[in-house]
DNA sequence: GACGACAAACCGTCCGGACGGTATGTTTCG
DNA sequence: CGAAACATACCGTCCGGACGGTTTGTCGTC
């Protein structure tokens, strides 16, 4: 913190920033409105300025790969430790972090990004198989029922994402009681 | 001399083959990769030939739409005509379509695409929703659990479509028959 | 069924603009 | 000062799309 104190510009910020439209960007215009231009525009940035942080555009979607991978972590770890039952701890993390019961928090969108990023550039699915083998709790020894609710809760959220007519709060809420009824415990 | 491919003559031949060479760039190479060039190109015709059938990029993507809506909908109706027990007909056409058991077949790369082009291009999207509209069974009177089913298909196709590492086939048979017995009845 | 007229299918080229990336100047902090 | 943190200007390439021309099929007429 002292060396960012008092200092006009903070390049974290503008990092942080730069990513935020990043997500923006992919979610609302789609893969091909996420060029160098839109995004140090919106991100309030000057084109040299954003190429200071991310040398070139696949680092920049690397980059935001990886800080969305690394929050969505800390938010599944989060989860987690807060949960007193040890079975199907993961799977109820699960629900909690990626099925938003009341609305969207902060956060939440820029996931979905992520998800748009994976499908626009083949090279990040690498990553996620990477990620994915990395977690152990996601590697397919669970139990049936953790595997679909984990499935369904993926299914929702891409229904969201493509923003489908979705289901009815009253619905949303039953949804998760079934889901949370399913896993394991 | 006689074309191995179609020389002339099978307008419709072309424009299929189109359509197929544009799924298929879409799934392998992502977005970014269909371009006019390499679609024409991989299709084995000319630039000028492929705005011949399709005026831009715009028509050749919601024409891609269109065939594989229509192809979606043509299986789903199949399957369910071939069913004799009413309740949860649809759901459970919804199943066999959505969710291989015995291999991908034919036509089921594409609807892949559609939902990679369905992300790409928020267009598409618009499309989705009256696409949905449309289908009485998608809109959410459904039970609960029927909901939950599509969701879980839903999931694992994005599963799939990101090449995420998969259930093993017993897992997936396993999978097929709890989806089954969870679908109305 | 031969023939000419017309339309559909298709080709090859060119252009304007956008996009990713570079090179270099300018400010700000330690 | 010196280095990090930007900004400005610019370049080469690629992409979407327009355009004119060429070949192939179709159809009416006799």
């Amino acid at each position: 913190m002292s060396n960012s104190r008092n200092r006009r510009k903070h390049p974290e910020a503008v990092r942080r920033e730069v990513l935020a439209e990043t997500a923006r960007l992919l979610l609302e215009k789609g893969p091909a409105g996420v060029t160098l231009d839109a995004v140090s525009q919106a991100a309030g940035v000057s084109k040299g300025g954003l190429l200071h942080h991310f040398p070139n555009k696949l680092a920049l979607l690397d980059g935001l790969f990886d800080d969305l991978a690394h929050r969505f972590d800390q938010a599944l770890a989060e989860r987690m430790a807060a949960d007193p039952v040890e079975k199907g701890r993961f799977t109820r993390a699960y629900i909690a972090v990626c099925f938003p019961a009341g609305g969207v928090a902060e956060g939440e969108e820029g996931w979905k990004a992520l998800t748009v990023a994976m499908i626009s550039e083949p090279h990040l699915r690498e990553r996620l198989r990477s990620w994915v083998d990395g977690r152990a709790e996601v590697r397919a020894e669970a139990p049936l029922d953790a595997l679909l609710v984990r499935y369904a809760v993926d299914g929702i959220w891409l229904s969201d994402l493509l923003g489908a007519p979705s289901m009815t709060p009253a619905q949303r809420a039953a949804m998760m009681e079934r889901l949370i009824a399913l896993s394991p415990s």
